[in-house]
DNA sequence: AGCACGCCGACT
DNA sequence: GTCGGCGTGCTC
């Protein structure tokens, strides 16, 4: 039995944040002895009939709750705060923000070995070191010949060896003249970061051309000096990577650390790699395919200031440092930058307020900055640096838009692009097409009856996928075999559309004398796969390239010389009001892949709608121009970034459900709302049936974030409506996708 | 989310 | 007679 306080008006109070999706923190009574675990502390607590491991919010005097209803912690699982007051100031921020548990945001920022309650040490093996008065100690081990053995090992070695490496082929047992030694202070037990030490000697950077000296000139006066934000617009192959190893190296001069985020698929090896070549400090990785144990050092090295780069997904944002040198978001209109599910945060918009709040310089490098930056840059909220020039001399490729209307479709393959692609790969080009859509065909058909092969969990047709053989649902995962006959009628099936690998199918037959490769996620499934495809392709044995979003990231292959986006209507008519600017930027990756070498380079864009007058303006007069014409149509529509969104989702299993909830949900919101927050919905979601559940959604739409927060304000009092109890809700602040 | 409690069908 | 179905409610 916990004894009863009654005096809880002045007791201390701890708020801990639990990870449970109840929202807002718990209050408890400090541990019964020690003194009080600071903010930022892990601590276990008793939870229901569970004990949970929690952070400390903060202290307060009193609770609102009754004092016999506190229950006190357990245990301090650190010495010192795991989270510093900077960090956990943001968190909060962010679950206030984005709505979602403070307690699931918090602990979802900790690795899963801290959440368990593991200790925060992250050390490698012991190492041990011959002391300097070794050497001359040799002589007095006559008669302990296993510690003379020993200690000549070791003196060969005087950077140290580990008790593996010491122990040696025949695995003789050292633990005991290991311990001689040390208590004889002949050998020094060391314990290094678990983190490995920078390899070879950094590289000799290369030249800096005007434009990237002017950057790094005005990154170097930022440093320091608090916080600033900058947006550096830099063309594919402008060098905004040099740009970025400029600053981190005077970062790391200063003694600071550096902190990137990068989109999940532009963490390459590639990318590491040069980093690694060319910084002369360790660096700690953090992205999802990390095992638990490697993440649990890169974060504590990130930590306590060894790893002087931290370089990581959108995650890494929660990351704590103890130098704070700069922030940098590569590739910062992104989409991945936004966390879809879940704890529903846009990592680089974090980025700056975390800059903000820590006072340190931030970067966002892009060669397409999303529209909501550039509405920032223009007005003045960021500096603006730009890289015009490709590196190198390189000349930008030319853009064309082919029209294949009426035109001969082979595949997918108008007539036009077949001849240029002959042109580029006689003249010893390679070529790259890219098509979003992974797969042989988007639809089966029967021809005979028109019966469809449809997903039985959602409103959509299945994949067909040639290679397995087999009917797939990309929504959901619902997978069946191919049928021989249609399954109503018995007559002849029929594939429907083109994917990746019914484009390579054809390109075998058009070009047999030249090997494709496929690079999508179905091809490059197994590990290291993708490595080995792109060291074919530089190799020049596959000459021609298909594939999706994979292939227009983070890769460099500078003998394509001709690059085409096989459907480039597929982003025109997406209800999605953001497609078009993705099409857009989609279109300018993918020129980037071509003619990054000496060579021009060439980029086709198949499509029916070759008047689009934001395809034309952006082929005409290039992103910039584009930019500001969708801005501007942006703000004539009241969308974002001249409004604030946030779409409620609904969902459940039976049809009426989510409907009737946003129907409540829209009249309580509109109750609480500012006048000038307008709801506009409920309708159902674009794929209104998913796997297996019906979807609707509301959209609230508010003249800025304050009106929109003061909305959100209202969204506690959905849990209490009736129909509430019949679905499965969330709310998605600030979304990037609306789908 | 867990993990209880709680009140109605087919089984050793 | 009980094992167990998942509805409902709570966790400082």
């Amino acid at each position: 039995m916990t004894p009863q306080r009654e005096d809880t008006a002045a007791a201390p109070v701890l708020r801990v944040a639990v990870p449970t999706p109840v929202h807002g923190a718990f209050d408890y009574l400090p541990p019964r002895e020690g003194p009080l675990p600071p903010p930022g502390t892990r601590v276990r607590v008793p939870f229901g009939r569970r004990s949970l491991v929690g952070v400390v919010l903060e202290h307060t005097r009193g609770s609102a709750l009754p004092g016999h209803r506190l229950r006190a912690v357990t245990q301090v699982l650190d010495t010192q705060p795991l989270l510093p007051p900077a960090l956990l100031g943001l968190l909060t921020w962010a679950a206030e923000y984005y709505r979602h548990p403070v307690g699931e945001a918090v602990c979802a920022a900790l690795p899963a070995l801290l959440r368990q309650g593991r200790p925060a040490v992250a050390r490698g093996p012991t190492l041990y070191r011959p002391a300097p008065e070794a050497a001359a100690a040799l002589d007095t081990l006559g008669r302990a010949p296993a510690q003379h053995r020993l200690l000549q090992r070791l003196l060969q070695s005087p950077q140290g060896l580990t008790a593996e490496a010491l122990r040696g082929p025949e695995g003789r047992d050292l633990r005991h003249p290991l311990a001689a030694l040390r208590d004889k202070g002949l050998v020094i037990p060391e314990h290094p970061p678990c983190l490995p030490p920078p390899g070879a000697p950094p590289q000799t950077p290369p030249e800096l051309n005007p434009a990237q000296e002017a950057a790094v000139q005005a990154l170097e006066q930022a440093l320091g000096r608090g916080y600033s934000c900058h947006l550096l617009e830099g063309v594919t192959g402008s060098g905004k990577t040099e740009v970025y190893l400029r600053i981190i190296r005077a970062t790391l001069a200063a003694g600071r650390q550096a902190l990137v985020l990068v989109p999940e698929i532009a963490l390459t090896p590639q990318l590491l790699e040069r980093f690694r070549r060319r910084l002369d400090t360790r660096i700690a990785v953090l992205h999802s395919g990390l095992a638990d144990a490697e993440r649990h050092c890169a974060w504590l090295c990130a930590r306590d200031g060894t790893a002087g780069v931290i370089i990581g997904t959108r995650s890494a944002v929660f990351v704590p440092w103890r130098h704070p040198g700069i922030i940098l978001v590569d590739e910062e209109h992104d989409p991945s930058l936004k966390q879809q599910e879940g704890f529903r945060y846009h990592a680089r918009d974090l980025a700056v307020l975390r800059g903000h709040r820590e006072g340190v310089p931030v970067l966002l490098g892009s060669a397409t900055p999303a529209l909501e930056t550039l509405a920032n840059a223009d007005r003045g909220q960021y500096a603006h640096l730009r890289l015009p020039d490709r590196a190198g001399g390189a000349r930008a490729p030319r853009l064309r838009l082919l029209d294949v209307r009426r035109q001969f479709m082979d595949e997918g393959l108008s007539e036009g692009l077949l001849g240029r692609m002959e042109h580029h790969l006689e003249a010893g080009g390679q070529v790259l097409l890219f098509l979003n859509r992974r797969g042989f065909a988007p639809a089966v058909l029967c021809h005979a009856c028109g019966w469809v092969a449809e997903c039985p969990r959602c409103d959509a047709r299945l994949t067909w996928h040639a290679g397995p053989g087999r009917l797939r649902c990309h929504h959901c995962g619902h997978e069946t075999p191919v049928p021989a006959r249609c399954p109503q009628c018995g007559g002849p099936l029929s594939p429907r559309g083109q994917g990746t690998e019914r484009i390579q199918q054809a390109l075998a037959r058009h070009f047999p004398q030249y090997s494709a490769v496929r690079i999508d996620r179905d091809s490059m499934r197994r590990k290291g796969a993708l490595e080995a495809a792109f060291a074919q392709v530089r190799s020049g044995h596959h000459r021609i390239l298909v594939g999706t979003q994979m292939l227009a990231k983070g890769h460099d292959f500078p003998d394509v010389t001709l690059a085409a986006i096989l459907d480039a209507d597929q982003g025109l008519f997406s209800p999605d009001f953001r497609a078009v600017e993705r099409l857009a930027q989609t279109v300018i990756q993918v020129a980037g892949r071509a003619g990054r070498a000496s060579r021009p380079g060439e980029v086709l864009i198949q499509t029916h709608q070759p008047e689009h007058p934001l395809l034309t303006m952006l082929l005409q007069s290039g992103y910039a121009a584009f930019a500001r014409a969708a801005l501007a149509e942006r703000r004539e529509a009241g969308l974002p970034p001249y409004a604030a969104l946030a779409l409620l989702r609904a969902e459940a299993t039976d049809p009426e459900a989510p409907g009737a909830f946003l129907e409540a949900a829209q009249g309580h919101l509109q109750a609480h709302a500012p006048r000038d927050v307008q709801l506009w919905g409920p309708a159902p979601a674009p794929m209104e049936r998913r796997a297996g559940r019906h979807r609707a959604q509301l959209l609230i739409h508010a003249p800025g974030r304050r009106p929109l927060q003061a909305a959100l304000a209202a969204l506690p009092g959905l849990a209490h409506l009736p129909q509430a109890r019949r679905v499965r809700w969330s709310i998605d602040v600030d979304p990037v996708d609306l789908g």
